[in-house]
DNA sequence: CTGAAAGCGCTTACAG
DNA sequence: CTGAAAGCGCTTACAG
């Protein structure tokens, strides 16, 4: 297989040399390519060779100049911000992943995925000539979908905006069934008392928990015990709740604490209370982590698949771009990761 | 201050539309933004005023076309790729910060930064026309370095290559000097043994802390204890090492886990033997991250900055293409962060 | 089924 | 100091 072009000329091998070489015009060249127009299969075959000899590849500038699609998507990282990220307090990790796969999507998709500061404005989004973007966690009314909005350029989000209820291009993990899923969990290990650290933000996966909770709490005739945690106190937060929650007269026997970053606060205040993990104290958490891995005891976390999530993004986008009405919006499926915080069964090991 | 190109017409200005509301050429329109040629200053007064009311910006599809520039960036995330992440060992926090000031630093300088998972091959590269990139962590005679080695494309790595003595393009932490501070550091601290958890991996970083440690030893009359960590047992293996070196006769009195992943497995080697940190073992990291932040104690460690590290391997990219003959190579401060782990003389906080 | 030609929006010799 | 014109490498009506 010949992959470079050897033919002792400087640069790349254009249009005109794939044409000249199979002795055809540009024009049924860029049609084979394309699979536009009819081409004699003999004549494809010629020039597919020739694009094989040559390693020819179209100019990504020439073809965005003249078609106005540069194959180019924009990833708006929370994280690249540290006031944003914060504001959105899910963790680095997570995102990392679903940019890292959506990358990789488009890039099988034979899209380039750009990273862009959530500082970006709109001419400078202009600018970039990005097709399209992928905005992860949007807040209510979240501005850098609205940033795409006023560029008239689709964008897909990673959960939906709260704000935007029309807007159906996004694709979510399926919260309220995970949710149920683990508190059936907490149950089956014998928790009675299941309270919930919520995060305090207009965001979608973080309503849906909620909601998903008190839904689960009235079939299962438990008092819903909700604790929203300010995001920018973070673990001080995290810690100061479930502190209070401890020294209560009947405190919970289990703790959901939905972000990632708050797991270790609970562990911190248990800790301090001489509580012991599981045994008197289950604790579990709706993002799974690196932290949540290798915490002592391990914790019990709903894994959302970032990378999935990244991915299928990704394809969303493309897929609207190609005007190929795909089906929309997507659920992608999480898992329990059951580990030992909330194991009481099979307590040692 | 308007910024749209509210004329009621379709899509952005061009530079036509520029030049007709000036009453000036193209030509002249180019020459005055880009600042070459001779413009009169009235003229590039008028210019200006029109650039700004249509809020016009070069279509970078055309401009790379013409001058075969895409001012485009490839960052080479090595934690794209699980296997190759694994095989690089650092944490994923570390890529991701110095990708996302790598893509501030260029954004700052009208550059777009690509994700490129390290899948990509050399036509790959070249079909998405990048004028250069950045490579984090090279392993020695890195392959993805040679991917733009072999496309003539200016390539800026973080650490060096230690395969490449020649490469000078690089930006590195100075892990000398952060290696021998934690160690007086520890020495202050009253530790007489210390031994290292090193990476068992041809990269810089994990080289120079090795040498740094022998020299410090060297200096201070201290037998030097390196024990390499096979990066593909990670914690286990980082655990199999450190419980046989806390089970020896004289086992040592302070442990540099090197990796950011090793701390995790000396606590925990350490507490199933009744082990206290920091009274009877101090434990320290090379690699700051939120696991040693948060960990209990929490952990010293050297913190490498690599969102500096990510801008600054994006400034010498752009200098480089810049042909401004930047200096080089360049080398970042790191800061050591003092916590419980390696607190004795202030011991109760 | 095939090709000549226009044109996307820039930049840059070149001529004045 | 200024402008007319060529041309970067594609894609796409359009004509045959």
């Amino acid at each position: 297989v010949e992959e470079g072009s050897e033919d002792g000329r400087p640069g790349r091998a254009t249009i005109k040399d794939v044409a000249a070489l199979a002795g055809v015009s540009t024009t049924t060249v860029s049609h084979t390519l394309s699979g536009k127009g009819r081409v004699d299969p003999a004549t494809r075959e010629r020039v597919r060779a020739a694009v094989d000899q040559l390693g020819y590849r179209a100019s990504r500038a020439a073809s965005a100049l003249r078609t106005r699609r540069t194959r180019t998507l924009a990833f708006l990282v929370p994280a690249l911000e540290r006031a944003s990220f914060e504001a959105r307090l899910v963790s680095i990790d997570v995102y990392m992943n679903q940019a890292a796969a959506a990358a990789k999507a488009a890039f099988a998709a034979e899209h380039a995925m750009l990273m862009i500061p959530p500082t970006a404005t709109a001419p400078d989004l202009a600018e970039l000539g990005v097709d399209g973007g992928i905005v992860c966690d949007p807040l209510n009314q979240d501005p850098l979908v609205g940033l795409f909005e006023s560029l008239d350029l689709p964008v897909v989000t990673v959960e939906r905006d709260l704000g935007r209820p029309e807007h159906d291009w996004y694709v979510s993990a399926d919260n309220h069934r995970s949710t149920t899923e683990l508190l059936d969990h907490l149950a089956g290990q014998g928790a009675e008392r299941i309270a919930l650290l919520s995060v305090d933000l207009p965001i979608a996966w973080g309503a849906e928990v909620i909601e998903a909770y008190e839904a689960w709490c009235g079939i299962h005739g438990m008092a819903p015990r909700t604790a929203p945690v300010d995001p920018h106190h973070q673990e001080n937060g995290a810690y100061a709740v479930a502190a209070s929650m401890l020294d209560e007269q009947l405190p919970p026997d289990a703790i959901v604490a939905s972000d990632e970053r708050f797991p270790h606060a609970v562990l911190r205040a248990a800790g301090e209370r001489g509580i012991r993990i599981p045994r008197e104290l289950m604790v579990a958490t709706c993002i799974d982590s690196h932290a949540a891995r290798e915490a002592t005891p391990a914790i019990t976390a709903v894994d959302i698949d970032p990378g999935l999530q990244g991915a299928t993004a990704a394809e969303l986008l493309i897929g609207r771009l190609s005007h190929s009405d795909p089906e929309r919006p997507l659920v992608t499926p999480a898992s329990l990761r059951v580990r030992a915080s909330t194991l009481r069964t099979e307590a040692a090991r």
